[in-house]
DNA sequence: CTGAAAGCGCTAACAT
DNA sequence: ATGTTAGCGCTTTCAG
């Protein structure tokens, strides 16, 4: 057993066989025009030194890699969800799955947050992966050569094929639920602001009550931008009022979880003293006590939705469709109730 | 705006601003000996062409890139949660993450399934990133000139760090649970057999067994692999039998949660004619119904430790630990009850 | 059938 | 202070 001091190239498969590296590519590479003999001196070597081309260097050359890039600021109940769906979806595909994340680092400031998937793409620079998948992009107006889906976009004008759910419908469910129970406070713990996703769940929680006749107090709404921590400081501020809201509606699990770990705090019993909805209906939300209400996204569909549409772009075809929009259902579990009991 | 017709390369930036590639080189690495006046004017270019350096050049040249990478199979419960893990530990540590996925496809044949990850990090092949967490790999023999981290690895060797959890004990645990409760007839669902946890696991139960004056019967004890489907065939086997077990062992919690489905399929309730134990306590285990009992194995840490240990290799210093096994415990939920009742 | 050479985008000596 | 050059590992003409 030969053991290399550092790691095997092209050039040490060619030197032990006594062949040019030009050689030993076409072999890889199985072109024709290599002697059976050859091939096969080369092969056992290659087997010998047990080597593998670089991955780094084939794809600065070639333009093809079989790899499909997926990009999340973080990885969250949501992503992760979502990054299951798209594993699902790959497999048997051909295609290898690279994700990237920025590991929140980007959340720390808003000017490096803005953007951070452009630049992450332009790195990527038309080589290491046919395509990507852009999770909760702050921008869709990527130039890139390779083509791309984003799933829950910022809002704006989408040039880019896009994935989401029924968002304006989930918040109208949600608010409609709390109204149905008799709430009358209900305060809006938001989403991220730059998200279409959150502005729509907003514009569905503001027909229902205006649907239903409820005037919306402004100084319940508050932002929570999907973030524990954020969300929790929100809530903090909201059921600190004397006036405090007898439902909250929060526009995403992980925010409605922080709510009800806040209210525990401050005493207040959920859903007797206090209801709370949330959106997403990510494994934890059956994990907290009480068992979160929650509007139920399809979020592993998505994934496998971004995917076909991906593949489809990859392969010059014709995508089934540029907008795909999965619809959303209520779940109601334990942390709703009527105001007062 | 000026709008490439291709993807912007140092190349184009050393044009437009009049001067060669390396002096943007060196304005992009921040080097010394460029007059102000220069930094300012490719800056500017930068800026406006939209320029990233591409990390596949980069990495081919350098042998630095402030990336980790993690190897997974496949994105099953398990390898998300410390996936999640992983992820919250690098934060603010200044890497960024890629995570490699096979994709599930290198469990269609044992042949291609052993050593992938060996594979696949001689594809890296010292470039790309700067160190590796293996997860759940078949093989740790690696020759990689990157450090790597193992967690929940191969029997055998371990010649490269290990981040585990106390398997033994907690397969103990969860046999004893069962026998506490009145069980007899007890059946394994083993894990998958190259895993040492799996090894660990199976040896937990029969200590207990034994300690416990309970016989084994051999013909009890089948392999679910960790996967779903394997599990559920295993478990209508073995709940066919007219003499079945009034208990299972699942080595982990997809193995559980597969034995119940099938067991509710079969028309027996889970726990009354049926007993069921995982391992893992995945955030699905409270997700199923019954909620499943299981062995509570820290996976979010293990994966904290696995970020730790790496990054004190890759800055060459010596690491904490050479192998870190962290503590298991018991959840009792309500996929357990006494034998008939 | 095989190999020499150019070049993918970038960086680090080494000139100038 | 700036530019020229070589080369990271690989693939692909194009000669031999």
């Amino acid at each position: 057993m030969w053991q290399p001091s550092t790691r095997v190239t092209i050039r040490d498969v060619a030197e032990r066989a006594g062949v040019s590296v030009a050689t030993v590519s076409k072999v890889i590479n199985r072109r024709y025009g290599v002697a059976a003999a050859t091939v096969r001196r080369v092969q056992d070597v290659i087997d010998e030194l047990g080597y593998e081309a670089s991955l780094v260097a084939q794809s600065l050359r070639n333009h093809r890699t079989n790899v499909i890039g997926v990009l999340v600021t973080d990885l969250e109940p949501f992503s992760t969800e979502l990054l299951k769906g798209i594993a699902a979806a790959i497999r048997n595909t051909g295609y290898e799955l690279v994700i990237y994340s920025a590991g929140g680092r980007v959340s720390d400031r808003m000017s490096e947050h803005v953007g951070w998937e452009r630049r992450y793409l332009s790195r990527l620079n038309g080589t290491l992966v046919d395509g990507a998948i852009l999770v909760t992009p702050t921008v869709v107006e990527v130039q890139s050569d390779a083509p791309v889906v984003a799933v829950d976009p910022h809002t704006g004008s989408h040039d880019v094929p896009t994935i989401d759910s029924e968002n304006l419908h989930g918040g109208a469910l949600a608010t409609e639920h709390l109204i149905a129970l008799g709430h009358r406070r209900i305060a809006l713990l938001g989403g991220r602001p730059d998200l279409e996703s959150a502005k729509l769940r907003e514009q569905g929680f503001r027909r229902a009550m205006a649907a239903a006749g409820v005037p919306v107090d402004e100084g319940l709404i508050l932002v929570g931008g999907y973030v524990a921590q954020v969300s929790a400081d929100a809530a903090r501020a909201l059921l600190d009022r004397p006036d405090r809201p007898t439902a909250v509606f929060a526009a995403n699990d992980v925010s409605a979880i922080a709510t009800i770990s806040v209210a525990r705090e401050l005493g207040l019993r959920v859903p007797q003293d206090l209801s709370v909805v949330g959106f997403d209906n990510i494994p934890e939300s059956v994990l907290c006590t009480p068992r979160l209400t929650t509007v139920n996204q399809p979020i592993q569909t998505m994934g496998e939705r971004a995917v076909r549409t991906l593949i489809q772009l990859i392969r010059n075809e014709e995508p089934e469709s540029t907008h795909v929009s999965l619809a959303t259902d209520l779940v109601v579990r334990e942390s709703t109730a009527a105001p007062g009991g």
